[in-house]
RNA sequence: GCCACUGUGGCUUAGGGGUAUAGCAUCCCAUUGGUAAUGGGAAGGUCGGGAGUUCAAAUCUCCCCAGUGGCUCCA
């Protein structure tokens, strides 16, 4: 029998025997309880039982790390579909990947309820105690056919791969077998910390046109603690839900008899609301932005030529007929605005040229995915385009993009990255079908942001339908990414709106370009945002009543007064809560609302003409001579400070 | 739109075939009180809506509506 040198995790190298398989030589270093799932032979993923061969670099995989607990949850996912498929034999396993926290698995197979996901998950739990090798198989596509040939889904994974590889792996654990490329954990008995989340409908191939199939969610970690964790995790992201706060904090309704997807403003959000307009006003200002008001509803020619009737059509209200044409109400306000620009001739000297809207536009969402104000469909918008050339994007976009990272750092944003969206050259009817038009936009945008050094991610079929786009994307409390502010390149208005300007040789020049953008995402999305951001405790700026007055008795009425109407006079928002109840009761009462600061008023302070602050937290400071206090505050109010800095730590 | 789950006074919530719990908030009375619950009293719901089963339904069945999570979509 020949040696073979194997170099373990770049520490040291020891010999085997020829053919030694990866988990014996981690147990031969590490012993039995290494936490090891998979390992990396010459830097590729295989499994414990890979059979060593040629002297070679192995690395383990420990189950805590990323690439580990995708290992453990890729497993899950399989041991989910053994247990399905012996409670429910008529069960055809589709996909099921590791996803962030856990993994899912699709079958196709008749709905089930809570009932079932327990029974579901009890049957893991069994399967998992068995302690099933997870054993490795290769064979031909020939074969693996016949052995899926009673799921068609399985076929057609395997049909894909006909002409690319002659065959491909399954694994096996007990009497169920999955296509597979692994690498998966040696024995079920691994796979202990998981537990069975919600299920979902979901489409074969995520294409609403095809198979409609039961998607089972689970979460999976290489620990106790690791599960426990999530949990509470889950359980503290429910308490920054804007949808709680929301109703806790007034910021808004929404009415069944308004209708779903439309929220209210209640004076609380409408504070937020405005404060943000007057920020966003501010700074665009600053910019050198014009504004504008155009009307909600326009007629169909309109909406023909920018576009939207032919790729938009199902995400717009259905059309209202009156007596001079159909009109619709506008999903965009880019139509009207193109309008805007072309209301007069337009030279080189104006561009770029900046128009601004506060404007609503209103999005036929489906009513399943409508939640609270994160998908609504009523979007208010600090909107703008950009009228430019060519040479002159690269401008407008740096500046905004410095724009969007300046708002965010004022109101306190850290987690978000940038996306560059592109076409999907493999659906066109969603886009206007001009590829020359896409890869060079596409391209320039790549440029743009290397220029900026602004890190980003690509993705496919995610742009606008008249260009390619740099999104910023959130996660939000319950982990779910959304889109907030957009900058968006328009190759197509100019031929669409015949966007001319005279250039310096005094001719006709069409090759004008459209940014669309919206930094601030919608006013809507944005407030829920900041909303789980902040938990509700938004900075002074923001707060919605930014000092709370508390007397501690009647005696101190006239002085509590005062206090409120010199802070009014400084701009400053506040209540009064002079009546009879305790001090102690008073804040309990005013903590829902979250205001800023609360101000207690007994007999120190009106003796002394002071105002004792005591902060969202619970921070204190006795004494402040009223004058004193309105300066302070009114200047972190101006400055929108992010932090409560009335109070040292 | 699709799948699952949920829907009890303003809010949180008990109950689960015989006409409904409690706390907070509200209102009234007393208390003039120093930083997360001062005491007492009153008022408030027919159990999301409709239909059915039953002597009897908030409780069972069906159909709607709405909310939540997810799919699709998306700011």
């Amino acid at each position: 029998m020949s040696m073979i040198k194997v170099e373990i995790d770049g520490n040291e190298t020891r010999e085997y025997e020829t053919g030694i398989t990866a988990g014996d030589v981690i147990k031969d270093v590490y012993g039995r309880k290494s936490g090891c799932v998979a390992v990396l032979v010459n830097g590729i993923e295989k499994d414990l039982s890979e059979n060593l061969n040629l002297g070679c670099v192995v690395e383990s995989i420990n189950g805590e790390s990323e690439a580990g607990l995708y290992i453990l949850r890729h497993s899950c996912a399989h041991l989910l579909a053994q247990a399905v498929t012996q409670l429910f034999p008529e069960a055809k396993p589709t996909i099921g990947p590791p996803i962030d926290h856990g993994f899912y698995y699709d079958f196709y197979m008749d709905s089930i309820g809570d009932g079932e996901l327990k029974e579901i998950e009890n049957k893991m739990k069994e399967i998992m105690k068995l302690n099933l090798p997870i054993i490795r198989e290769e064979h031909s596509n020939e074969s693996l056919r016949d052995m899926f040939n009673n799921n068609h889904f399985k076929i057609e994974i395997i049909d894909e791969k006909l002409g690319q590889e002659s065959g491909s792996t399954a694994y096996r654990q007990g009497d169920f077998l999955d296509l597979c490329r692994g690498p998966h954990v040696s024995t079920t008995s691994q796979l202990r910390w998981f537990k069975l989340t919600s299920t979902s409908q979901a489409y074969w191939r995520a294409d609403s046109k095809k198979e409609s199939l039961i998607r089972i969610y689970g979460m999976c970690y290489a620990t106790k603690e690791g599960l426990k964790n999530r949990e509470r995790q889950l359980q503290e992201a429910a308490k920054r839900d804007h949808k709680k706060i929301g109703k806790e904090m007034e910021l808004y309704m929404i009415n069944e008899m308004i209708g779903r997807g439309l929220p209210v403003w209640l004076p609380n959000g409408e504070i937020l609301k405005s404060s943000i307009e007057k920020f966003a006003l501010e700074t665009e200002d600053s910019y050198e932005y014009q504004r504008v008001t155009t009307p909600v509803l326009g007629k169909k020619e309109l909406f023909e030529a920018s576009g939207h009737l032919p790729h938009y059509a199902e995400g717009m209200y259905p059309p209202m007929e009156m007596d001079d044409g159909i009109y619709y109400l506008k999903a965009m306000n880019c139509p009207m605005h193109h309008l805007v620009y072309s209301n007069k001739k337009r030279s080189y000297r104006d561009l770029p040229l900046r128009i601004a809207e506060y404007g609503t536009v209103y999005r036929n969402e489906l009513s399943g995915a409508l939640t609270g104000l994160l998908r609504v469909r009523m979007l208010s918008m600090n909107d703008a385009h950009i009228y430019c050339t060519l040479d002159q994007v690269a401008e407008e976009f740096a500046n905004n993009i410095k724009m969007v990272q300046d708002y965010y750092s004022t109101f306190g944003f850290k987690n978000y990255y940038f996306r560059l969206s592109l076409w999907d050259p493999d659906n066109t009817e969603k886009y206007i079908d001009q590829p020359k038009n896409w890869e060079e936009t596409q391209n320039h945008l790549r440029k743009i942001l290397d220029d900026l050094e602004v890190p980003y991610e690509e993705s496919i079929g995610e742009a606008a339908f008249y260009g390619p786009k740099v999104d910023i994307q959130f996660t939000t409390a319950i982990g779910r990414e959304e889109s907030m502010s957009t900058i968006q390149l328009d190759f197509a208005a100019k031929e669409r709106f015949s966007l001319t300007y005279t250039d310096e040789t005094g001719s006709d020049n069409g090759e004008v370009f459209v940014i669309h953008r919206a930094p601030l995402s919608t006013h809507e999305r944005f407030v829920a945002f900041l909303t789980e951001h902040w938990s509700g405790n938004f900075p002074t700026w923001l707060s919605p009543i930014q000092v709370q007055i508390n007397t501690i008795s009647e005696k101190h009425k006239e002085y509590a007064n005062y206090l409120g109407q010199e802070l009014k006079n400084a701009g400053i928002r506040m209540r009064i809560d002079d009546s009879d109840n305790t001090i102690g009761k008073k804040i309990r009462m005013h903590r829902k609302m979250r205001p800023a600061y609360m101000a207690i008023i007994g007999d120190e302070e009106t003796d002394n003409k002071t105002v004792s602050i005591r902060a969202r937290d619970g921070r204190q400071r006795n004494g402040v001579p009223l004058k004193q206090f309105i300066q302070e505050i009114s200047s972190e109010n101006f400055n929108r400070e992010t932090e409560l800095s009335l109070i040292p730590e």
